[in-house]
DNA sequence: CATGAATGAGGCTTCATTCAT
DNA sequence: GATGAATGAAGCCTCATTCAT
């Protein structure tokens, strides 16, 4: 049923691909991108080493495969704004809670930092992840001019250091969550919620 | 000439410990911890790979020293804001503009992500890190009870929330820096300061 | 048509087996034994790598295959020299031509080189080799003793030697080919001629 | 005494390289260049396979230096016959046997067999090879074009075909060895010596 | 104190071969 | 008969670490 015939099936080989891609971005959380072997993702992946091969060219693929993945979902992420109604302010404030649990996350903070730190020194991984940010950036935007936000008419350079503050912020919840464990979110909330309110307002 | 006695000089031991440091710090920023190696570091400190196992253990230790000289540096900043007089807004306010040009530094800024993302598979540095968080958390909150601060009779929490969201936007700033290499100081002062106005002053 | 039964069908098994000999000649030629993959030679012949092994037991047996059939070309190049009218020396001279341009076939060598090479540590592929070439002297040996020959009354050794060094002259062609890429047909006729000449009359 | 001093000592190093030379050159012949692994030839060596690396950025790197070494081996050969007294034909019919020899050792033909059948699909190894033949054909026409040579005087195309001629000759006994292991020099040399009689002769 | 030659485990990747369908 | 997904041993190479000098 499920199983219908093994002969060329994109379906087994996007699912194969998947076991892939989860399983290294366990490893890679876990061990870092260069302390995560093969080996270790192949067994993770239930998978020989030599068949992963038949889905990614080698290892690197397998990073940028992760970080295409990561982009998908956060533009989710921002359509979901994109499409609610009222205020923006309002509903910014609305989606802090979701935001900050998502990036004090331990796991998925774990791969993201190796992702940085990877790119760092990785050219491709860089420009992918920059592409990526780019993107966030434009949305971003859209977000702040639409009707119902409090900053729509202001100057662009002003947007502009609104969203990378913003970015910031967010960002740097996940290093938190490394150098401060015990950090819980509604320790964050307290002081992060007016921070946001003043990023969406005129000064 | 100083005590002639061959065995042992602790001041040529330390002069070559820093030796070390300062080329693995070199290393890891240009090619991150796991991509620096050994011959390298020992060609940029200009000794021997051998000899340098007579000052560290081995190459973790390493990059344990270098977080704790890390840390030093840190604490001297701190002192230089609890030393400087006048209302806190406005000191820290002036000290913005350093604290965004220190976590622009793309060099810097790379190394501490390769520290952090260490962390999350490195218990031993996770702890060095850790233990310099808090004492970074401790001298803040020092800084925000001290006379001049308008926040300084707030509850205990929200002191700790306001720490950790302006910890966090600066931290997030090195991420920033990773994937908007075009940002600049001046554009995140616009909003940053603003920012930092609402966290230091009661909501 | 022929013979529906669906079990076992000589002809198409024998036809299946060319088409992986000749993708198999092809492979090797371009890439060598060793550069050649099961992979690609199973592309080259537009059938399955598993259904390879359905007609050869493994790569050897098709390298194996290969030098037998190239076996049976030699012999009908002798056949031809050996219905030939005429005095051995012209019959001979004018085959010269024919005989350089296949030795200097860049394809063709590529491929017997890399059989010879092979036989080096190979000893399945020396012995099938060496079959052969004790054929390919018979056969020519033949052709020195027949009628019109000017040296079919010289002791068994001389005969030989002459044979030999012959096909050392030819063999030796493909090598010039390797090493002198701009070796062409004309400028090698000036000396080989006279030196066949020489080979096939009297001292 | 023999081991003075092991700092930095560029005698060791050299003897380290040809320590990796000699083992690889055994291993090649033996197994072919692509059946020799790095392991192999680190044993034989006595050597650990990182070391090796110290002295050859890769197993090419390897086979580049072991031709290179073939080249100056025959270089000095031919150095001997343009420093050799008398009339040329004398001079090279007794160089014949040596030739000969050399042309049969079954072990130096196995590895000269080997790097060319890699060169066929090695462009790097292909042109070493060349450069050595382009040298090796204009040291040998030079050695036509002496003094006490027959042929001195004779047009370009037609020494050119005479070298080449007599190259293939030589050339092809390494292949008449692998196919024919019975050919013993003395049988070779009965018509090998006419042959080349009438290549350094006019025709 | 200092060197750098030497080691060898382990990393990524390839590829001949098998087998369920 | 035929497929191609899947395996896993083995290949080349790197690099942290050791040790004789």
């Amino acid at each position: 049923m499920t199983t219908k015939t093994r002969r060329q099936d994109p379906q087994l080989a996007q699912s194969r691909r998947l076991q892939v891609l989860d399983a290294a971005s366990d490893c890679f959380r876990r061990r870092g991108y260069h302390g995560a072997g093969m080996a270790e993702i192949s067994k993770t992946a239930l998978m020989s080493p030599g068949h992963i091969y038949n889905y990614f060219d080698n290892k690197e693929a397998i990073i940028d495969a992760i970080i295409e993945r990561d982009m998908e979902e956060m533009f989710s992420v921002f359509n979901t704004f994109l499409q609610a109604e009222g205020p923006l302010l309002d509903v910014m404030l609305d989606g802090c809670d979701d935001g900050v649990d998502k990036h004090l996350d331990v796991e998925k903070g774990a791969l993201k930092l190796e992702m940085l730190s990877e790119a760092a020194r990785n050219e491709k991984v860089a420009l992918a992840l920059q592409a990526n940010d780019v993107e966030a950036r434009r949305l971003m935007k859209q977000l702040l001019r639409r009707d119902g936000s409090l900053v729509r008419d202001l100057p662009e350079p002003e947007l502009d250091s609104r969203i990378s503050v913003m970015f910031a912020l967010f960002g740097g919840l996940m290093i938190r969550r490394v150098l401060n464990p015990q950090l819980d979110r509604e320790t964050v909330l307290i002081a992060l919620k007016p921070v946001i309110r003043t990023l969406l307002s005129p000064f």
